[in-house]
DNA sequence: CAGTGGAAGTTGAGAGTTCAAGTAGAAGCT
DNA sequence: AGCTTCTACTTGAACTCTCAACTTCCACTG
């Protein structure tokens, strides 16, 4: 049961479902403890090191790379590939602790800037280099160069199918 | 900032860091776009339908394959690569859904047994095709068999560098 | 067999996330 | 202008997860 290829039990729309082969139930699991754990020792060091988890990391990066360290909430959402509702209350902290400002948008009354203030841009500089070791014990160091590209084919590829991307209009991936 | 190849600041150990490449940082995000994606993909599908969050679904799986439907807590806890902490909590859930239920271990005053309940078996049963299908879809369906191969490889690997595995003692990774 | 240290599991508080609803302003229509 | 609809963002409650105790019991030592 699971995701064995055992007996009855219907497909949601059709008839039997294609149940995953004992090669793909092998790969599937082994995606699922990497990510596991791989998430949990990254928000464990950023969290121990840098008082943040990961993803708020990652916002401050992106924060960092923009323009005038500034972006809309809602872009930098899309960026990060999380609600707008999560990135409020993750802004919220994130302001708390002096690292991001919110500022009004000129142009559009309803608009906010998430802007990263010079402490935020400190507490980056500070811990980005623990990060990154973090980052390539735990995966760079272990693959071949060729694993790398493939692996960053692959996560492209299903990152790709998980969001519209530029698909002209809306965001409906966005909640 | 953040994974760039940028400047100064110091590692925690020694000189400079070994920032990422600007091909590992395409590597690195596209990686965490997708885990990021599916993630919440793959919670959101369950949710809606199964009523709980992929790592819960995922303990359920676990129990159905164990020999008598039942896992001591700390095995179940290493096999999801999850802490006792936050499994207890999980199956505290989980029984209020009466999906699974607690017994004491015989053996072993202190231990308790996870016990998959039939109200488990059946919602496992109920949801699998499901859960199937929207992991077929979002990732195998978009992989050739190479790349399903390789990601496979490469999550073993990162995985197995992320806990001492069989490493004859303990659980350090285990908090 | 008392004493000590480790292992199994739980607990509660604080932090983070989700979901549904709510406010306010922009855009388009008539 | 007035009306409707959509967009941007926020909010609060319910739920989940983390972290640091804490309880209970096993195992080992003397």
């Amino acid at each position: 049961m699971g995701y064995m290829n055992t007996a009855s039990a219907s497909s949601a729309a059709a008839g039997e479902p294609r149940w995953l082969t004992d090669e793909e139930q092998r790969v599937w699991r082994a995606y699922v403890d990497a990510t596991t754990l791989l998430e949990d020792h990254l928000d464990r060091q950023l969290q121990r090191d840098a008082g943040m988890p990961h993803v708020y990391y990652g916002l401050l990066v992106k924060l960092a790379e923009a323009p005038r360290r500034r972006l809309r909430m809602t872009e930098l959402a899309k960026d990060a590939k999380i609600t707008r509702s999560r990135l409020s209350h993750a802004v919220s902290r994130l302001e708390k602790n002096g690292w991001v400002r919110r500022e009004d948008c000129p142009s559009d009354k309803r608009g906010q800037f998430a802007v990263l203030t010079d402490a935020g841009m400190d507490v980056l500089r500070r811990h980005a280099p623990g990060h990154v070791d973090a980052v390539r014990q735990a995966v760079f160091d272990r693959l071949t160069p060729e694993q790398q590209k493939s692996l960053g084919e692959i996560m492209g590829i299903v990152a790709e199918g998980l969001q519209p991307s530029e698909a002209g209009a809306d965001l409906p991936w966005l909640r």
